[in-house]
DNA sequence: AGAAGAAAACTACCACCGTTAGTTTATTCG
DNA sequence: CGAATAAACTAACGGTGGTAGTTTTCTTCT
């Protein structure tokens, strides 16, 4: 089949295919093959489109991330704005887990990832925040946001309960019901870890901005406080 | 070549040699010919020391975590423990950090996870917090740990400073400088995130284990909320 | 209008991957 | 001593990401 006079391609419906195949089967099972069979399509089609297979795999990350919520930063106090920024992300990943593993490989060239990493960090230094906190901060979310999107904890406990009942591991009795709880553990975790980390980050923010201003009192530095 | 007199391989060598391999040039250039080369082998013989790939892989994750630190959950109060414990774990994976995206599948049948997860769990669970949160603080404390070492924050931007000068990014001009700083920026979010959390949970504990003792002094019963 | 060039599908490969089957020979066990 | 096991091998299977080159259609330029 030479050149169609319809194209049978476009980037977003291979972006959306590919989106879907990710979520019935997993990263694994989307080969550039398997990918355009179910576009009806042979495989190398899919280079006039993308360089490789990992820009794809790019592009689906980048759309997924698109409805995060990154104007909380502009129309909010730094904790609150971590808090709806936090959840909305969580909640766009988890929606969608098994990209996540291909997403933890950092923002790359994703222009929404970078977008977002653009207003974090800009919020964050407007507050108040010294800029190499701020990044910390940053990256500190992404990793809570990561690790429970991808249910790395739950997810890897067998729900065969013989394999805990070993003396060696005497408090792991009701191990294999986590892999049931997957979702509820990861979203509490995430509850937990996210107030937690917004808790002592108040605390330091008390002592390294608001200390620090009142200190060289009459600065031009705002302090979003 | 058929049986040599003298046994080629050994477990532990193909252990180790893999483990070299995946610091040397990471995950994605150990492959079963690969690694069996530099063992000075043909691919298939490795078959007859594991089942699979997979199985040489959680060899090298669980001799990773052969040194963490968890006797300190017997010998320290839950947030000492939790520091120490979280600092070792950290440190063993960022030694590694080209095999995390594999451990970050879960504990599986990995022995050595699953005395870890034994003793964060029954360290906290001893220590009073009841069981549905024990678990929320150890799935946490993963997802510190595996994001901060695998790095996926600082990584993921490239050197190059042209990317981030778009107009679209206004705060990232510097971000160029995070790779070479990854090192640094992931410590420092995770030392940033560990004390953070601690404090957090302090006060989530003071709420939820002492009050509630004081409300029934003298009973043996833990509490879910 | 007609020529030139780009675009989008294809077929035919390439080297590599994890894994299995079956072979040969050395060692170990009964 | 014979049988069974173990550890290497060769050969092969189906699958992978990706490239080269072909055909045809669409677009663009003169």
């Amino acid at each position: 089949m030479p050149r169609p006079r319809q194209a049978l391609l476009t980037r977003q419906r291979i972006v959306d295919t590919a989106a879907e195949l990710i979520d019935a089967e997993g990263l694994e099972a989307v080969s550039t093959r398997r990918l355009a069979a179910q576009l009806g399509v042979r495989g190398p089609s899919l280079y006039n489109h993308f360089p490789n297979k990992d820009a794809i795999l790019d592009a689906v990350a980048d759309e997924i991330t698109a409805d995060v919520d990154i104007d909380c930063f502009a129309t909010h106090e730094w904790p609150e704005a971590l808090l709806i920024w936090g959840r909305s992300y969580r909640a766009a990943l988890a929606a969608h887990p098994h990209i996540v593993p291909h997403l933890a490989r950092g923002p790359g060239r994703r222009p929404r990832a970078l977008a977002m990493a653009d207003a974090v960090y800009g919020g964050l230094v407007r507050a108040g925040w010294p800029p190499a906190r701020a990044t910390h901060i940053g990256a500190l979310m992404r990793y809570l946001v990561a690790g429970s999107a991808l249910g790395s904890f739950a997810r890897g406990f067998a729900s065969d309960p013989a394999i805990y009942v070993s003396s060696d591991y005497p408090h792991l009795g009701q191990a294999h019901r986590l892999a049931a709880h997957q979702r509820e553990v990861d979203e509490g975790a995430f509850e937990l870890g996210l107030e937690a980390v917004i808790k002592g980050l108040r605390i330091t923010y008390e002592e390294v901005v608001v200390a620090a201003d009142h200190t060289f009192h009459g600065s031009t530095r705002s302090t979003g406080r």
